[in-house]
DNA sequence: CCGGATCCAATCCGATACTG
DNA sequence: CAGTATCGGATTGGATCCGG
């Protein structure tokens, strides 16, 4: 396989790039791994999340209404209830997900070794 | 299960977090995924990947370096040749990657059109 | 309880210019 | 060829205040 070879369409990279980029951010995929467990509500989430700000909750769950992983459903009592739930869509999307967060699980302490390595050669000025 | 019993301990939540925050970014998974069907030096992964400037490549793979997910290897001849490869540790999270841009390849029309959708109802002010 | 609006600091990232 | 250095605009994300 050559090298130049070895890239899909600009078009396919941008559209396939526009579904891994909002997975990239940094609440999605603690958000959909939470909501994976079943419908919660925005105050259970918050609490499930330790750390998450109320804005960055609110701008990640609408991301993923908008891409179709999940569904809000707001209940007008007083004070309003919204649960959130993941759809079909989001329920599959999790499959390599849950795949790629077990890897990450029971592979961090490689990982921190090597950056701990790097980091000391680093620092000796090589 | 309850919702507060639906997270992992902080730490390990956080350590997790930084394997998942180095994949998430913007150039990451382009870049692992063209260097895992074989080495290349520098130019030949900035030809390869459309778009990316050389200081954002240059920086992506000093973290994949970092990470252990990647090795440089410099040949000093004049001028300089540079070249990437994965390691063991890189191989095996391409497992769990290229499960998941192959999810995302083959259901990107599913997200577009849940956006498309999503768009439409919220520029009919609902 | 849910979340929009605003302000602000930190960082990301591209463009450009320069080095061994 | 393979970087480093620097600048400036754009984006990110937290804190805070306010409204339904």
């Amino acid at each position: 396989m050559k090298p130049q070879d070895r890239y899909l369409p600009p078009e396919v990279c941008r559209e396939v790039g526009s579904v891994l980029e909002c997975i990239g951010d940094k609440w999605t995929i603690l958000v959909m791994r939470t909501l994976d467990g079943g419908s919660l509500r925005f105050s259970e989430l918050r609490r499930s999340i330790s750390g998450v700000s109320q804005k960055m909750l609110t701008a990640t769950l609408r991301a993923l209404e908008r891409d179709g992983f999940v569904t809000r459903t707001v209940t007008p009592t007083v004070p309003a209830r919204v649960d959130y739930t993941m759809t079909d869509l989001g329920r599959e999307v999790m499959v390599p997900l849950n795949a790629l967060a077990t890897w990450a699980l029971r592979n961090q302490h490689r990982v921190s070794a090597a950056r701990r390595s790097y980091d000391a050669k680093s620092a000796r000025g090589k």
